[in-house]
DNA sequence: GACTTCTTGTCTATGTTTTGTATAAGTATT
DNA sequence: AATACTTATACAAAACATAGACAAGAAGTC
């Protein structure tokens, strides 16, 4: 388990370290362990434990009151404090800004995360959709917060239950930007269909990347992760797509397996189809390269140039 | 028990401070305890008797009438002034619609996937959400097609693509209908958390269970798929959720392989937690039954019985 | 109607407690 | 050598306590 400095720990709660060091003598608020020469480290709880005590001062508690609770009555005063009767505090701290500030956006939505309050991480991505074309919105809010939620995770700052939770609910509003986009019925020359190969279920690559797409108003089809070769070729030729955007993952297959599924896909695709490659996952390129075309997207941003270049 | 400063109990009764230190003086209206130095410290009891307080005086009570009335009456006189007003009924909301008829949805959305007009799906879909309560969404359209298109795909008469393509985008449709269910802010006692085992990504068991949850507007938390069990216990245990609602899927997951989930859920979770399992997903029922009170959801129309019976 | 009187929320004045921050001097880390 | 951490002490702003004052409105009385 990795332990953090007392700094880090003031980053992470938003406190001072002189407040965290008076919080311990005075009231004994937390005790962390100490290095063989006396310094203050901290484990992800007891941080998770100052940003509720900082929290629920922000809100108008005394931190001598609340200084020596348990961490559960903490976490449930909080959950009552936030959800039933006093929303003003935090209500007001989120409407400040009514034009979107994504770094403000960002820290609500960070911490809004790792309360539990769905309502409000639904709330600020609506507010963030409301006031961002798609394409920002991909790129400043919800491609920086996967990646900083998927370190988090890894570090131990936060949990795969809170990370489902979010991804889940950032993928239907990314849903919801996407199927509003059919709704534009300007109609443009290029067809772009999105897809993962099959076995390979990480989807927001192709998310993010038919956000991106949505900008530029060319008309999509999005048909999901975990595709079979064939389908998608088949649903290629049926939609007569130009464009197929697969999106990969790291790990997700083996190389071997992602190789024999390009050379099918290859074989299927009529030769005017275009087959861009994006995402980390590492396939027998000289192979490809013999039968067909691709081109890699190295980045969303990447992809963002080849879309305005089409 | 927690106690609150004066501050905390002015926000939340909503009066200032100085009105609640006159109305103790004046009336006794309250004698919250003291700290060594003499603060006044507040129970949540005394706070919502000042809650109390305030809403009689602001309805137009005098409080010098009313401040010395013990809790019970003070509660009773609150219903008996506010109970004249509305009793919202959910009956009312539902009936709205004559306009969709979910059987030429039905043959329309069939139609459109047929031939991979993902844009007349999202119309049709978008359509029935607006003139439909997500129960009815749920039920009558969602449930129905899905069976039907996955017969169509085992028997060959639609292609694993337009499936893929539809389900997707019928996920976004019911995303947009579950994150439209986070703002309504109603409180309600119970609130409910929907996810599928580790291992399982069937995720429409539980999209399908959210809805209906949506219709009596319970407070929810939807997870997501493919959540390990020591995640989703404490995911349970931050939101206080009451209700777990587990979607499985037959051949999913191996029948040992989800007893021992339960094993570890049963373990993990409050005894106070209700497990409500869905899904044809075999398990030793018998194994989990010794250790926990479980129950199972037979159907969508059972879910919708069970909520309406809480 | 005009005049008290009572009620009641708010404000001021003054002293105490709480609490965030600053300073100082020594030690550890880089 | 510069930066960061330690403890201990100091200080000032904010919050709280009590006591009393004030003003607007309600109620009672002449």
């Amino acid at each position: 388990m990795h332990l953090f400095t007392i700094q880090m720990a003031a980053q992470l709660s938003g406190l001072s370290t002189h407040t965290i060091r008076a919080w311990e003598k005075r009231y004994n608020a937390l005790t962390p362990n100490r290095s063989d020469t006396g310094r203050r480290l901290y484990t992800t709880e007891e941080i998770d434990r100052l940003s509720l005590l900082a929290q629920l001062t922000h809100i108008g508690n005394s931190i001598g009151q609340i200084a020596n609770l348990p961490d559960q009555e903490l976490k449930s005063m909080f959950n009552k404090l936030t959800n039933a009767g006093e929303k003003r505090t935090i209500q007001k701290k989120i409407d400040v800004n009514n034009f979107t500030d994504p770094k403000s956006t960002y820290q609500n939505l960070l911490m809004a995360i790792k309360n539990y309050k769905l309502d409000i991480i639904s709330y600020e991505l609506n507010k963030a959709k409301l006031n961002l074309p798609p394409k920002r919105f991909a790129l400043e809010i919800a491609a920086p917060l996967l990646t900083e939620v998927g370190v988090m995770v890894a570090r131990g700052q936060m949990s795969i239950s809170q990370e489902h939770a979010f991804s889940s609910l950032l993928k239907f509003h990314i849903g919801h930007l996407l199927f509003k986009g059919y709704e534009n019925k300007n109609k443009s020359q290029t067809k772009i269909a999105f897809a993962t190969p099959e076995g390979d279920l990480h989807e927001f690559g192709i998310l993010l990347s038919a956000l991106i797409c949505c900008q530029y108003e060319h008309e999509f089809y999005y048909l999901g992760p975990n595709l079979p070769a064939k389908a998608l070729a088949e649903a290629v030729a049926a939609t007569e797509a130009d464009i197929v955007i697969l999106g990969t993952m790291k790990g997700a297959t083996e190389k071997e397996g992602l190789t024999n599924y390009l050379l099918s896909l290859a074989r299927d695709l009529k030769p005017n189809v275009s087959l861009w490659i994006g995402g980390e996952a590492q396939f027998d390129t000289k192979a490809v390269k013999n039968m067909r075309n691709y081109q890699m997207i190295k980045s969303l941003s990447d992809l963002d140039t080849m879309l305005e270049n089409l």
